[in-house]
DNA sequence: TCCAGATTGGAATTGACTTTCCAATCTCGC
DNA sequence: GCGAGATTGGAAAGTCAATTCCAATCTGGA
């Protein structure tokens, strides 16, 4: 029962030596986050792998719970800036395909182990801490508002009819995105992953079609 | 490092008492993991809400690992008999609007509280225990079966063309539920779930509109 | 060069959790 | 009614994690 808002103080970095600490227990951490979950991931195991004593960690995050929050943000950020040339350009079936095709490949690459980064998090803390679950919403509608804006586009550009709900196909792609890996994870084997995605774009490329076969009309 | 496999003796319950504490501890071990997971559920935890003693735990299941292995059994069976009714004629556009519809109004309920009971612990443990990870694999194929079965027979019918790829939409309305789930349980919200499992279902409903306009062709 | 503040190491505290153990009690077939 | 085995209570060992604390060292600006 903790009652009082007051959170440990987390120091930031004002040295040079300090930022690059500070960023070695990050990914560190966020590493073993994701491969062994937060609760399965200890601070002597942050100390462990980025060679850090306890005294850093709480310097520049106050608490483990504050670690998290930076893990939260981190991902965020880290993770859409490494798909940022694809992001901006989901304007196309193609575009669409290739983007979650890369996805894929990834996902064989590790076997399917741990799914998506903020997917997992998602899953174990959304129901346990509040202010994790809104940083993790947050990372989700920019994933969500990138999906919508290149279908926006093909909307304006005809590609789409002007009666689309393109709000709804975003959040279908990001679900069968989120979902197939979960599947995926399960069975490590990246095929229901490809399946469901593959899914949710025949049925976005079916709409294209149809936008094609009467174009300007609205059903 | 545990080398050898040798697991804790469980003993079966043989005697009436016995098979009832057993059962409320099973009972309330899978309530806690599902509302906190499994690592934010403690031995104690369990003890005070079954009121049972530790050695009762031990005694029926070992340790830990074989308790959270008796509770993903029994929410394999659980959740599947509890829907037995719909899950068997999943095999119109209705039926499944309404067994997803059905899902969503229990989200609402719970104010999307936990996601699924299988897809949450399948995110937690499938990278980390390995005999979990099997065990959950079985439970999500018994629910794509499920739903294979119900789009089969529609295909037998006629009212899907005999080209249509059942496990693959199968394992996208699935993805959809799972990912779906994940992301109304991060926004507290049950429209993402909602739209999600619409887009997926709306793309067989074409399917079906695409055989009914051109009965026994195959593309 | 010099100092205030930043950074770091490592020990110590506190608490919780998993698991084991043993003695007591209960149950059921004979 | 009796005894073997099932069931139960509760204490206790052993482990490990989260966090605090303090003293030592380093750094960048005046």
């Amino acid at each position: 029962m903790k009652t009082s808002g007051v959170e440990p103080q987390a120091k930031a970095a004002s040295t040079e030596g300090g930022r690059r600490t500070r960023d070695r227990i990050l990914q560190a951490a966020a590493e073993l986050m994701f491969k062994q979950g937060v609760a399965g991931t200890s601070i002597p195991d942050v100390q462990r792998s980025a060679r850090v004593s306890a005294s850093q960690i709480y310097h520049y995050f106050g608490d483990k719970k504050g670690l998290t929050a930076a893990v939260i943000e981190y991902q965020n950020t880290v993770k859409l800036e490494q798909q940022r040339p694809l992001l901006d350009h989901l304007d196309s079936i193609d575009a669409l395909r290739e983007w979650c095709e890369r996805a894929a490949v990834r996902l064989d690459a590790v076997h399917c182990a741990g799914g998506c980064e903020i997917g997992s998090l998602a899953s174990e803390l959304s129901d346990i801490d509040p202010s994790a679950r809104l940083g993790l919403a947050t990372g989700f509608a920019a994933w969500q508002a990138a999906i919508e804006s290149g279908l926006t586009r093909m909307r304006e550009r005809g590609d789409l009819g002007a009666d689309e709900d393109v709000s709804a196909l975003a959040v279908a792609l990001l679900a069968a995105i989120q979902g197939g890996m979960l599947l995926s994870q399960v069975n490590q084997d990246a095929t229901p992953y490809r399946r469901a995605v593959n899914v949710v774009i025949d049925h976005i490329a079916d709409r294209v079609a149809a936008a094609q076969a009467s174009p300007s009309t609205s059903r």
